[in-house]
DNA sequence: CATAAACCCTGTAGTAACTACAGAGTCAAG
DNA sequence: CTTGACTCTGTAGTTACTACAGGGTTTATG
């Protein structure tokens, strides 16, 4: 049981969480954030509950989830009415954006790979790449 | 040696091309593509010229390559004065951005498959991916 | 030939997810 | 007590478009 963080600075949630302190004001204008107390000279004090649910967007953002999406995850557990299963439906769909943009990315991989293995890189300006590009398939 | 095109209106060249007809007119306002000739109204007038380099950035789009490198890749072309290592160095340099994205990906899918996997999707809200993103690794 | 549909014009605003100021107030250390 | 680091607000910039609004124009149809 180590608790000892209390209440913290905008700066220091930054640092402690790893999300520029920017952000963090751009996640509380979006409502992703809750509105913190704020001190009598209006600084915000953050506590716990704050940095565990900045992590959360944090690493849901690390795996490619939309802010949109994130809302959805939150609002669902903030409700407390979420089942397993919707998440996990929501994991899955997310997982098959991904898995089409790698497609895509390999797909361009590809090309562009073949483009330059056509390249001999020489000096002149006939270029079998802008040749391709320009000419079309 | 079928030429036949000769002038194309906006909505003309975007069917042509395949490029949304409000996309050509951003085009133009970037200056990735130059201003054309104008009817006695006012109506934007395309050439074939204006096709072949509208096509040009479509594929290089759908390689991936952002407005700006296509900027300079045309900006090479257009002074005439470009190697074919220039190029080659800008597209394995994308080819690297792509890459890099691939990686990025494939890691994320990593961590989604193993959170679907140990989901059982049950109707209980004890979601143990809700809680991998909630409590950290 | 009239008229309506389909086109084109301009400029502007909205999208996603931030980041970066400007101009001002506040707090902590030396 | 002063300097530097922090915080406040609101706004503008980024990328690559897309989508209007509020007009003119051209083309197809009856």
């Amino acid at each position: 049981m180590t608790n000892k963080a209390k209440v913290l600075s905008r700066g220091r949630l930054s640092k402690k969480t790893g999300v520029n302190s920017e952000t963090i004001r751009y996640y509380e204008k979006i409502k992703l954030m809750p509105e913190p107390l704020r001190s009598s000279s209006g600084y915000r004090i953050y506590d716990d509950a704050h940095s565990k649910r900045l992590s959360f967007i944090k690493r849901c953002r690390e795996l490619g989830f939309t802010l949109k999406e994130i809302a959805t995850l939150l609002k669902l557990v903030d409700g407390g009415e979420y089942t397993c299963a919707e998440i996990r439906d929501h994991t899955t769909n997310h997982l098959d954006d991904v898995e089409d943009k790698i497609r895509d990315l390999r797909k361009m991989q590809g090309t562009l790979r073949n483009m330059v293995s056509e390249c001999e890189g020489g000096s002149v300006p006939e270029c079998p790449i802008i040749n391709a590009l320009f000419d079309g398939e």
